[in-house]
DNA sequence: TCACTAAGTGCTCATTCTACACTAATTAAT
DNA sequence: ATTAATTAGTGTAGAATGAGCACTTAGTGA
């Protein structure tokens, strides 16, 4: 056993990275977006976007920045969930990742951006092999996201602000990955009283049309504390 | 928006360190691990248990070494939670810090070492002020032994190996901060039929005396992909 | 006006949760 | 030996929640 130093100039310092798992929703079904390296190691394979920390920045800020290089997206809710620290995980240098993931309106982003940096969504069905440790991440996010959907009404962020009741339904679905009832999915989210049913239907999806909703956050703020677990 | 680097000489490298929150349980309740720290700055104020990732060392190995030297203890179950990384959360120099947290049993602890230095327990409701944001990361870490509770059965690594119903159930109002209806919380531990019960009773406690049981890690294990959620 | 499509809506039964109080076993004191 | 004291141990009923299931309605296009 060494002795614990008690002076940081002899200890040793590392890489520090954030990687980014930013899942999407749209009629297709849950999406993950990756980019095509444009630098080595691995240039041209897929993988997260990621980047290092810097002295001068917390990893939350890094994570920000991070994505919104890659997308131009900002004010994106995003969670930290995990260090990865594998001593080898990145052949070229020590790199420890700190990883989050972030949920995004597909339609909300900047299709310029993605394309400049050959980003690309993938159905999580059909993602490809992603460099390092990265398809090791996208699984634990999306365990996470399975779970904070059950505590949180993390799911609204995946649609446009306005939302018809089969949109949300097939998001639960895409996320929770099996079948929900209908009608239960229905009375149980409107039990939570934190959606607002406007006057106003969407005509794209059925003859009959669909009233559209949306997500209010005074409602859910005012009962932020009451902790909803929701058991679908 | 800076350009993204493509190699890797160039990023700025930072020292990673790992906190551990030992959590203990015993007949006055739950309690807490602590150090004074014997070195600057904030030398003899209380901490939690840290030390610095080396380079070749992964964060969970980094987490049971600190462990180990503190306390002797080897073979614990430790979950890392969160990183820390506000810019100026260590004022002598930037410092991510990865914080863990860990179950263990008072009386298996090893009071030599934690003698050597200065550790002593808290219960959780005394706690001092600690050092930097260290009591930030203990409220996180209860929140997270709360919700760990309900999922997997942490709390029998807090009792020694074998224990009463009493107990367990003193344990689990501890770490939820609340009363439990010990007919309730009695049936529904039995139904997760992880639970062996002894030929043996406690005498201590009562006249009458109480059963002793035991965790079945075999049967737990056997049901690992059941994924119990425990209600309380 | 008919055919088609998705929207919208309740009920029943099963399961789980919650609240609640007495008896049993043993020991210590007299 | 009897009594007092203490904690262990045990069941039920009523309430709430969860799960499974099918028909009617509205609107459009042919």
């Amino acid at each position: 056993m060494t002795k614990m130093l008690n002076n940081y100039n002899s200890e040793d310092k590392v890489l520090l990275s954030v990687d980014c798992i930013i899942f999407g929703f749209d009629n297709e079904g849950l999406k993950i977006l990756l980019i095509k390296r444009d630098f080595e190691p691995e240039k041209g394979k897929w993988s997260l976007m990621g980047g290092f920390l810097k002295k001068d920045e917390s990893l939350n800020k890094a994570a920000i920045r991070v994505l919104n290089f890659y997308t131009g997206l900002q004010d994106i809710y995003m969670e930290q969930f995990y260090a990865y620290s594998e001593v080898d995980r990145d052949p070229v240098e020590r790199t420890i990742s700190v990883a989050y993931y972030a949920l995004i309106n597909i339609e909300n982003h900047n299709a310029e951006l993605i394309k400049n940096y050959e980003a690309q969504w993938f159905s999580i069905s059909k993602m490809p092999k992603l460099i390092f440790d990265h398809n090791e991440m996208v699984s634990h996010a999306m365990r996470r996201l399975r779970y904070r959907t059950s505590t949180k009404p993390v799911g609204f962020e995946l649609l446009p602000e306005k939302f018809t009741m089969r949109q949300l339904l097939e998001l639960y679905e895409a996320v929770l990955d099996k079948n929900l009832d209908k009608r239960n999915f229905i009375s149980k989210i409107n039990s939570l009283d934190i959606l607002v049913k406007l006057n106003e239907k969407d005509m794209l999806s059925s003859r009959k049309g669909s009233y559209l909703y949306k997500f209010d956050k005074e409602k859910y703020d005012a009962q932020l504390l009451n902790h909803f677990v929701l058991n679908l």
